[in-house]
DNA sequence: ATAAATACTGTATATAATTACAGTTATGAA
DNA sequence: TTCATAACTGTAATTATATACAGTATTTAT
């Protein structure tokens, strides 16, 4: 999201919800009930200020005419990055796909496209698309994210203590990995939270 | 859906689609130019009879007040049907989750939620929600909605021809169902075309 | 230090939109 | 036959909505 402030976040975040729960985007007159404002142009401030920033686009003369933008309304899908630097940058995003609410319990990051085989056993696949959270907290058993030493890699955790974390490939042929967060740079980039597949 | 007149379907469809493309519903006067109507009463009097037979909602006084109701909007989920009479009906039916455009490269009739372990090889797992289009024409190579005397299952197909149909468990413990079409009575539910694990 | 952006109030107006009422014509069911 | 439903035309009125203009105060970049 292209620098919002903290204002335009939350006027940002309750359109988005009203599309979501209502079928139909506010009025100016809604937005300003919601937030408080005694004038309706406080809210059409805002829109044009969340229109210039290219997180929505207006209608101009259309009643409701607010519609999310492409960057803001897709979920980025990213392929598996191997350098480092953050998972989610541009060039790493393959593509984006619409939001889906309703369908996974969990909200949805970003998705992964899998790589390898390292995880069929538990019916992940090559190019799988794996849905993941970056939010809740890893737990053991949970499968992951983790990037370590700048390499991403899927699996899922089977202990985790201060000097000690192992991630279990869920396929026979491979052994645990073993990481020291006191020695190698480990991060947890979030939790899978559900699995996509395509047949087409 | 509730015995929509050819009119009524054709209206129904123009307004899921311009909610779907547009992002909001369209007003009486969109609908009425879209088709040919000369007076907004026309498409008034649609909405009002499309309500009536409980495909959508209207709320009063709100312009562009119109959505989906969940029986048209979602798509359902049905369990694994055991007896006879047709996949779809309303006692199988679990629930609904909402659609999902772009996510799938075909569109989805349903959602079968998978029993058992028979196609554990191709990453297909008990309680995944497997996406399934009816309309494309079953092939072989294809997973696909088998109902061979009224037993459901889904199978790869590997062979068919008018005297012979192999369906192919991917899983090395069990062994192909062979089946006459002549003798026995086999129909094709539809053809699976993604796949939905929720880990919850 | 100054300009630009942010976050509003307040007023006003054109127009977008809903929706009621009164009809017409055709069709199929009771 | 007669009544309900479907599928419209035509008119009109209320209200919902977008949106411009003129301000004020605060914060943030240059």
């Amino acid at each position: 999201m292209k620098n919002l402030t903290k204002r335009q976040t939350e006027i940002f975040n309750y359109i988005k919800d009203e599309i979501e729960n209502n079928g139909y985007p506010p009025t100016r007159s809604e937005i300003s009930k919601t937030f408080g404002f005694k004038s309706p142009n406080a809210a059409e401030d805002h829109l044009k200020a969340l229109k210039k920033k290219g997180v929505l686009d207006l209608a101009a003369g259309t009643s409701r005419g607010i519609t999310l933008s492409n960057q803001s309304s897709g979920i980025p899908v990213v392929g598996l990055v191997s350098a480092g630097g953050p998972i989610l940058a541009e060039e790493n995003i393959e593509k984006t796909i619409p939001n889906n609410p309703g369908i996974l319990s969990h909200g949805v990051d970003f998705y992964l496209k899998v790589k390898g085989d390292s995880m069929v056993e538990v019916g992940i696949f090559e190019n799988d698309l794996i849905a993941i959270n970056k939010n809740i907290p890893v737990k053991t058993g949970s499968i992951v994210v983790a990037r370590i030493n700048d390499e991403v890699t899927v699996k899922t955790l089977t202990k985790i203590t201060d000097s000690l974390v192992i991630l279990r490939p869920e396929n026979s042929s491979y052994s645990d990995i073993e990481v020291n967060p006191k020695k190698d740079n480990l991060v947890f980039e979030g939790t899978c939270v559900g699995l996509l597949r395509d047949f087409s």
